[in-house]
DNA sequence: GGCTCACGATTTTTT
DNA sequence: ATCGTGAGCC
């Protein structure tokens, strides 16, 4: 790699501070921040006015600038801690950066109350304007499924058959359209297709039904923000006034909505200070756009572009060898990695017969490593990293790891909070605190069992509209009319007199705390001030809900091997409680906030997907299944053309920058997918890896050396077979391995995706074409039948449909924003 | 109201 | 292959 050039040049370029005038001035004070900043990083920590764009590579230390920034403006004097905003994506980023700055300033710094999520500076806003939008302050936030539970509603409510347009999908469908800041109102006509072309009907309706609820999903956090903005300017210039600068951390992660808040925000002084890289941008399917880091100096004119490069993780075989795989995306900012320290070694590479021995063999390596017989020093697991690109790779090794008893840890999986119990847990607390929650009831009134279907419930939700009541309400004129029969009834009664209880007690002993600490009054109402009435212990009330409920009694009577985990959950969930004041100030923030990780003593290594590894760094990291189809995904490509596939690419950036001494790259010639054999070409991406920069190790199933040639192939070792790339692929054992493909696709055309079987070319289309249709989507042609084809749609299945109804589906279609 | 069977989907994931 | 969902049956 050749950044090291580049890099004097840029040197040359910026001012020294040594010795400058300003470097004199701030060594009068003690500044120990700037002191072990790079120049990059110190101009992009000293540029503090105006609009400020930090493009900070992987591994550039861009935390310790965004800190050593935000130490900075307190110790200038430029803002007190209250009026910086300081924006990140995840709650760790946000209370790692809490941390980092608090260790800078030698204090806890609680002291930066508008420093978090998005979506949580949201809710914080949010809560003071609500009645702007038709809420309470004190509005739910929904979880998933309770917004999908919603939805169903209004699908069927709207006859609309949810087996052909399922709740699932218009979730995303709004989602889509909340990440782009677009009200029902907005919503362009060509998007409102699908659902009887009655997609924004139910948009609108669902956000009317929100509303009554007194609720908000995640996406409506952003959306109102962004709506009072716009439409109340004294409140903005409010906001705008108080936060004298901000700062956002991953900036090119940011979708439409985001943006605009940022925007908004930052209208004024334009003190807003942007960091990014636009070469991990990974997030584009979730309404990403990388277009707003691309456009930030078109954005903000004047900005000042401060480019992070030198790097202080990977070693310069790994750096070059990422720096070559993304050098073939278009539309890049541009930055050249270089680092000061070691060559290291060379990435490795290595083709597998299939999945399992790809798994055994790095199951080997990783033990070999742990042992120190690979040439570097022994490495711990928890120092060792397999990243994969879909989450059903991860099988292979878990059942690999168990068999030989290697230890791992998933990171990723589903989040404490979002499992069925905690949700339970909540939903039950939730109608405590209040009553008239009725996605709450909904979700908890049969659960456990009590005996109440769907006849039961649905004379409830009648009965509570026709009165205009909560479901709660509902259920009580339900219980003293006698309306629901025998146990259900005798049991119904029982949990509304449980909720009646539960909520009498939490009237009794808490009493509602403001949030009064981030310095910014703005009509807030007045509070009562915070006192500990002592009836009950928010702690203890919770227990009695769950106890009382019959809902530990549910898990303890479940023999499935899952429920002992489900009631150390709960109990966990109760020990949250201790953080907090009450059960409204716990409800309030553990949707934004519950976080779980936990260390653990025992030595594992993480298996994760590339997403989950974003902003990690390991010694040894493994990139497996780097083949056409897996990764580069055939569906990013399919349904978002060069663009899925240059965010597939950024996607290989981001892992092979995960690695700080070691990375081994792998692939597999065969692989089961779906229950069936499907053979496998190598990802492109490892052509683009540069050969200077590469190792190919010898296959040890291509060359007959089986398990015994595994332990022999190493590196840094005299006895190491070295071979180049062309050479595997022009080998015998490459060749022979070639013809076993086309046979086992030959035995099996129907299944052999990516490869085009003699086609009996009737029409313009041939079996294996990927095709496109305006209802099914995108789908495969499998036969020719006259004019109709059969086509395997992805998500439609397989149809036979008249040939004019569908359209080619070139690969390379760029799928316009 | 609970259980079984068939069908369909199956990248990535935060808040 | 496998898992989750929904409909249909006891």
């Amino acid at each position: 790699m050749n950044g090291w050039d580049e890099n004097d040049a840029f040197e040359a370029a910026v001012p020294q501070p040594q010795g400058s005038l300003s470097q004199r001035a701030m060594a009068q004070r003690p500044a120990p921040y700037l002191d072990d900043l790079n120049p990059a990083q110190r101009s992009a920590v000293e540029a503090l006015d105006g609009p400020v764009l930090m493009l900070a590579g992987a591994g550039t230390g861009k935390t310790k600038a965004l800190t050593a920034r935000i130490v900075h403006l307190l110790h200038t004097g430029r803002a007190r801690p209250n009026e910086i905003l300081s924006v990140t994506f995840t709650n760790k980023a946000a209370r790692e950066m809490k941390e980092r700055v608090g260790r800078l300033l030698g204090q806890v710094a609680e002291g930066m109350p508008w420093m978090g999520t998005f979506h949580s500076l949201s809710v914080k806003i949010l809560r003071r304007h609500a009645e702007l939008v038709g809420l309470k302050p004190n509005f739910t936030i929904l979880d998933t499924d309770d917004q999908l539970r919603l939805l169903k509603q209004l699908i069927a409510a709207a006859g609309i058959d949810e087996k052909r347009w399922p709740a699932r999908m218009l979730a995303g469908m709004i989602d889509g359209w909340k990440n782009r800041a677009l009200t029902p109102d907005r919503v362009p006509s060509s998007e409102a297709g699908g659902y009887d072309n009655r997609g924004t009907e139910l948009y609108e309706q669902y956000q009317d039904r929100l509303r009554t609820l007194n609720a908000t999903d995640f996406g409506d956090l952003l959306l109102h923000c962004v709506v009072i903005f716009q439409k109340h300017p004294d409140v903005l210039a409010q906001y705008q006034r108080w936060f004298k600068y901000l700062l956002v951390d991953e900036y090119q992660d940011t979708n439409v909505a985001q943006y605009m808040w940022l925007r908004l925000l930052a209208q004024g002084h334009r003190n807003i200070c942007c960091v990014g890289d636009d070469d991990q941008s990974i997030y584009g399917w979730r309404g990403a756009e990388v277009g707003n880091i691309l456009r930030f100096e078109k954005d903000f004119p004047g900005a000042t572009v401060v480019r992070l490069e030198q790097n202080y993780r990977s070693t310069a075989h790994i750096l070059a060898a990422a720096s070559g795989v993304i050098s073939a995306n278009r539309d890049r900012l541009g930055k050249t990695l270089w680092t000061a320290g070691e060559p290291g070694h060379k990435v490795r590479l290595i083709g597998h017969w299939d999945g399992e021995e790809e798994a055994r063999w790095i199951g080997e390596e990783v033990e070999a490593l742990q042992r120190g017989t690979r040439g570097i020093h022994p490495t711990s697991l928890n120092h060792q990293a397999i990243l994969v690109r879909a989450s059903h790779q991860m099988r292979a090794f878990e059942d690999r790891f168990l068999t030989i008893g290697l230890p791992y840890r998933v990171i990723g999986g589903p989040r404490f909070y979002e499992r069925q119990e905690v949700r339970d847990a909540m939903a039950y607390f939730r109608l405590a605190v209040s009553p008239d929650d009725d996605l709450a009831f909904e979700r908890v009134v049969n659960t456990p069992k009590r005996g109440l279907g769907d006849k039961a419930q649905g004379d409830i939700q009648r009965l509570a509209r026709k009165a205009g009541v909560s479901l709660l309400e509902g259920a009580r004129e339900a219980v003293a009319h006698g309306l629901i029969g025998g146990k259900g009834g005798a049991q119904l009664r029982h949990f509304v007199e449980g909720v009646d209880r539960w909520h009498a007690a939490i009237a009794d002993s808490a009493v509602p705390v403001l949030d009064d600490d981030d310095g910014l009054v703005i009509d807030v109402a007045e509070g009562t001030p915070r006192r500990r009435g002592k009836v009950l212990s928010h702690i203890e009330l919770a227990e009695q809900i769950l106890d009382e409920s019959g809902y530990t009694a549910m898990w303890q009577n479940d023999k499935t091997p899952e429920a002992p985990g489900r009631l150390d959950n709960l109990k966990e969930l109760v020990k949250a409680l201790e953080q907090f004041d009450n059960l409204q100030g716990f409800l309030e923030h553990v949707s934004l906030i519950m976080d779980n990780d936990t260390e653990e003593a025992v030595e594992k290594i993480s298996i994760m997907t590339l997403h989950a590894a974003k902003g990690l760094e390991f010694p040894v990291v493994f990139l497996p299944g780097w083949e056409e189809g897996l990764f580069p995904s055939q569906r990013s490509m399919d349904e978002s053309g060069l663009k899925g596939l240059e965010e597939e690419r950024r996607l290989a950036y981001v892992g092979i920058t995960r690695a700080e001494e070691l990375c081994t790259i792998s692939f597999a010639s065969n692989r089961r997918v779906y229950g069936q054999w499907q053979s496998q070409l190598p990802s492109r991406f490892i052509d683009e890896l540069p050969a200077a920069h590469v190792d190919v190790l010898t296959p040890p199933g291509l060359y007959g050396g089986g398990f015994g040639a595994a332990a022999s192939v190493g590196f840094g070792s005299a006895l190491e077979e070295r071979v180049t790339k062309a050479d595997v692929y022009n080998s015998p054992g490459w060749r022979r391995l070639q013809d076993r493909q086309t046979t086992r696709t030959m035995a099996q055309p129907r299944e052999a995706k990516g490869l085009v079987i003699d086609a009996e070319a009737l029409s313009a289309y041939g079996i294996g074409d990927r095709v496109f249709h305006q209802k099914f989507g995108y789908g495969r042609v499998t036969g020719i039948e006259g004019d109709k084809l059969d086509v395997s749609f992805e998500h439609a299945g397989d149809k036979k449909i008249v040939a004019r109804f569908v359209s080619p589906a070139d690969q390379a279609d760029d799928v316009p924003f």
